[in-house]
DNA sequence: TAAGAAGCTGAGAGATTTTTGAAAGAAAAC
DNA sequence: GTTTTCTTTCAAAAATCTCTCAGCTTCTTA
């Protein structure tokens, strides 16, 4: 899904044609305030930005994304008509992922757009995580030990996969807290308690989680998992 | 280090020099044999392609990296004169992973270098350390001495990430208890108590921890290790 | 070669951090 | 509206870490 936001109807109508022919869903916006309510529901592949916005403007949305945990990784083209130099660093700077200068070809830009979304899927790239007995694909919803299906509540699906995701790296408790929490807590054994709970859920493949003290929790990464 | 690919002697120089003023290593080749020459020695974090060359052009250049395992992950930017379209989807369909038009300012040419390897960085995992039979992995937060995994307590592994981190270097006592401790402890024995339990911990690997009377300590660094 | 300085060592008290079991509070299912 | 399940809190217990102490060793130099 590619979220696209562009005041002009006409430019806006015209590149979902276009990216919509080439086999893209894209759901379109006219100012980042509807952006915005959007991205509450639902995280897009891809965010394509017009800089001159009426309200906030592009460059603000952008960096209001890369300061928001479950915002910053997505990727993001600015587009604008003003294609001065000034422009354009400060897009790259904030942490765009390409930028098109208008007025542009619609072959340019669906150009642009596969290559953003090609290099983003190289690392993303849906799959299913085995370690050890543990199996889990997140697809199905799916967590499996040893053959033997587990039901894990929501939150406990959320934590494995957070750690699951980090493929072997620590994860730091603030992290994890303010990811599937949003950094609410701060003093609280919350973690702890559910990184217990899937401990004993997964049985034998409970081991694979390792405390870091002072740190987070790991899981599996180590020599022999 | 940045490999960059063009035959004006001129545009050449001028990049190069704009480049190592913002801080970053470069060198400079007049055409593609030249590259994979430098290629097969060394991996560059950064090639930039002009599209123009004698001899083989930078596309095919770009598609015969993209095409050998070695070489398919380091990041690429196209540069070129001819600013049609099609040269820019060629480009970007051939996996580079920017593209510049000339004319450009050195400041865009800049940030669009930097966004680059800023998108390079991330996906890039911290680097390990490696000296005799420690190993450090930083990300995992592991620490193996002859394949054998080795449990550290917070401190410990922080003052061996320091000492690493120096490469080789010694590290002063009082920069190790203000970076660790934030130096209030001035005379007390911490540090020498620390620096002893990692060398027992290390077990064979302990011997590469150094003391330099008077100064403080340095891991490896020696001749033979 | 003796005295002083700097670093090493083993033990252990005190502090910190995590784990745990139980239970209250919320949310969802019935 | 009640039951069930999920989530969070709480406080005690366990695990582990950190730092200090005091005697010891090694190095330096006078």
């Amino acid at each position: 899904m590619i979220y696209f936001v562009e005041d002009d109807v006409n430019i806006r109508k015209l590149v979902c044609y276009a990216l919509s022919k080439e086999g893209y869903e894209v759901k379109e916006f006219s100012d980042g305030s509807d952006l915005k309510k959007a991205l509450e529901g639902n995280i897009p592949e891809l965010v394509i930005l017009d800089i001159m916005l009426p309200g906030e403007d592009g460059l603000e949305i952008l960096k209001g994304m890369r300061n928001e945990e479950r915002y910053k990784d997505i990727p993001v083209i600015m587009v604008t008509a003003k294609d001065s130099e000034y422009d354009i660093v400060m897009g790259l700077d904030s942490g765009a992922d390409d930028y098109i200068p208008k007025p542009f070809g619609m072959t340019e830009f669906i150009a642009r757009t596969r290559a953003v979304l090609r290099r983003y899927e190289k690392t993303k790239s849906e799959r299913d995580y085995r370690i050890g007995s543990l199996h889990v694909d997140p697809g199905k919803h799916i967590v499996t030990v040893a053959g033997q299906e587990i039901t894990l509540s929501y939150k406990e699906y959320t934590l494995l996969l957070a750690l699951l995701k980090a493929e072997g790296k620590v994860v730091n408790r603030d992290t994890l807290l303010t990811d599937i929490w949003g950094e609410f807590y701060d003093e609280s054994r919350t973690l702890d308690v559910h990184i217990r709970k899937l401990r004993v859920k997964l049985g034998e493949a409970g081991r694979l989680i390792h405390t870091i003290k002072n740190v987070g929790y790991r899981l599996g990464g180590s020599v022999y998992e």
